[in-house]
DNA sequence: GCCGTTTTCGGCCCGACTGTTTTCAGTCG
């Protein structure tokens, strides 16, 4: 549904429409993709223009996708409008109005005729092209063609690039101040460039050193207080610099996100206040107000300081305004992990002792090894209980408690005997195949069983490279609920999952959610950090997280009887 | 197209960089 309102979009620009008309529908798009419920029931309901950004004109159109499996309006435009048109906008430099001048006065309807319009160098005759523009279009079709589009870059991937950056820019000379922003600081999934602001006595000098990093391998942009560059890796960086006195100003609007400036400055034009990266004028008197931190930007439009992770508009910019934002949970608050492995699966790589020291090492009362059902068949269930208690004996007070990880099969049930089961005081239930049949029957069955106290990995998803079961949350969440089962987060940087909205929907049914590491070697364990900050994403504070609590706590909440 | 502690009409965030042009429109974030 977000796809086609974004597509109808592309088309009303193309078409010259007015740009707020255009604007309001990508918002509308935006906000269905980051709604967790049914929008399709909402609009069926005449319920949808609740959202903020969807009115009666939006919502009749959702009904029309629901009713007719199409948008009345997207068909008529995509009969009159050529479909290459679309790629067109995707060349860096081409833009809707520039892509209709080529369409409507030069008559080029095709991605190939395009380029070859830009091989004969027949754009020039167009004001306002040149050569310059023709060699971007080359360039950008030819690299099209060869590798598939550029990927977004995975958290786990751009958080450490940008960390070491930014402590090596921080020993430069021109640098006062220098941060991280933008996505990466909100802690997104995944980025599609990475930002970074700085202070400096002398910008200039500053984005110059930033373009001759040596890992530069081809600079976008460079100007006196910004650069875009790429380097070697693939990775894109994009550095913003301000005078000192504007350090909270330019951190606040450079970790955005889009939507969340927009909604402040709209709010604050209402009050007669001008928002930008420099600072906030009073408009009626033109007095400049700077602040060097986030929070003197913030309490200076009334709100308190909102952590970048909420920073979405969806909803926190109220929140704010009433104080009433939740207490995040911190990685400081976990108190052990509950989904690990050890070299009893053989796709690990630490034996059990070094993963229970090592997690002992980041200050946890308690882990769960659950190693892989089809790994412990028969007596090596029984011989790896022996090893657990051994250990316990000398780790003591430090707990292994014995876990196991089953799979869910194709008709529901669990691959592991009963009585393992029951000897486990913590069972985690995991979809690994055949993601598209009756994903969410298998696991409401998986819930039902009484030993299963946990699903991991719910969606299955591998962030760019599977999209995962298409799961019905909300049944699931009832379920969870009444089973007493739990729902994870799991940690690993292409999984993340729950995402964001999925567990911010589970947290507002009150259902706690545990956040695992699922390491496979010791250095995987810090990998929480990613699985905290996912949770973050979804307003989790420390008592909606299972593992904040000490064993005996989760276990008085795995409920009594069947399920311990 | 959406929305309302100034409005049911008339607004709608703000600034940097590029490529082109002789002062700016378009694009981008």
């Amino acid at each position: 549904m977000a796809e086609r309102f974004e597509l109808l979009a592309d088309l009303l620009e193309i078409e010259g429409a007015e740009s707020y008309r255009v604007l309001a529908y990508r918002r509308a798009a935006a906000r269905i993709r980051e709604t967790p419920t049914a929008v399709a029931e909402m609009a069926l309901e005449g319920k949808a223009r609740a959202l903020p950004g969807v009115g009666r004109t939006i919502e009749e159109k959702i009904v029309q996708i629901v009713q007719d499996g199409e948008i009345k309006a997207l068909r008529d435009r995509r009969d009159r409008i050529p479909s290459d048109l679309i790629a067109f906008l995707r060349v860096p430099g081409l833009g809707p109005k520039t892509v209709r001048r080529i369409w409507q006065e030069l008559g080029i309807t095709t991605v190939e005729g395009l380029r070859q319009a830009a091989a004969e160098q027949r754009l020039r005759v167009l004001t306002g092209l040149g050569p310059k523009t023709e060699e971007n279009v080359l360039k950008a079709l030819s690299v099209e063609q060869a590798p598939p589009a550029p990927q977004r870059t995975l958290l786990g991937k751009a958080l450490p690039a940008v960390r070491q950056l930014v402590a090596e820019l921080q020993d430069d000379a021109h640098v006062d101040r220098i941060s991280e922003a933008g996505s990466v600081r909100r802690r997104k999934e995944t980025t599609r460039d990475v930002d970074l602001i700085a202070t400096a006595r002398d910008p200039a000098g500053l984005t110059a050193r930033f373009v001759a990093h040596e890992a530069v391998a081809e600079v976008a942009a460079h100007g006196p207080t910004k650069a875009t560059v790429v380097w070697q890796n693939g990775l894109r960086f994009d550095l913003r610099v301000v005078p000192p006195e504007s350090y909270g100003n330019l951190l606040q609007h450079f970790t955005g996100s889009k939507d969340h400036n927009l909604a402040l400055r709209e709010a604050a034009v209402r009050e007669g206040l001008s928002v930008s990266e420099y600072g906030i004028v009073v408009v009626e008197t033109n007095e400049v107000i700077t602040a060097e931190s986030e929070e003197d930007v913030y309490r200076r439009l009334g709100y308190e300081l909102i952590p970048p992770e909420l920073r979405e508009n969806l909803g926190e910019l109220e929140a704010a305004r009433r104080g009433e934002l939740p207490r995040l949970v911190d990685v400081d608050a976990l108190r052990g992990d509950l989904h690990m492995h050890s070299t009893w699966s053989t796709d690990a790589d630490h034996s059990l002792e070094e993963m229970a020291r090592a997690a002992q090492a980041r200050g946890y009362d308690y882990v769960a090894v659950t190693d892989h059902s089809h790994y412990l068949r028969e007596d090596r269930f029984r011989a790896q209980a022996e090893e657990i208690a051994a250990l316990n004996e000398r780790l003591t007070p430090f707990r292994i408690l014995q876990g196991i990880e089953v799979n869910i099969g194709l008709d529901g049930s669990v691959d592991a005997p009963d009585e393992d089961l029951a000897a486990c005081d913590w069972v985690i239930a995991s979809l690994h195949r055949a993601f598209d049949s009756s994903p969410n029957e298998r696991i409401l069955a998986a819930m039902e069983h009484p030993h299963v106290h946990c699903i991991g990995h719910p969606t299955a998803r591998k962030i760019g490279r599977r999209e995962g079961a298409d799961l019905d949350l909300e049944p699931l969440i009832a379920k969870a609920l009444e089973t007493r089962t739990f729902l994870e987060i799991n940690s690993q940087p292409d999984r993340l999952d729950l995402r964001d909205v999925h567990a911010r929907a589970a947290r507002e049914a009150g259902l706690q959610l545990a956040i695992s590491s699922d390491s496979h070697r010791v250095s995987e364990l810090a990998n929480v950090e990613y699985g905290v900050a996912q949770a973050r994403r979804a307003w989790l504070g420390a008592g909606d997280v299972l593992n904040t609590r000490p064993w005996r706590e989760v276990e008085a909440l795995l409920g009594s009887g069947e399920k311990r």
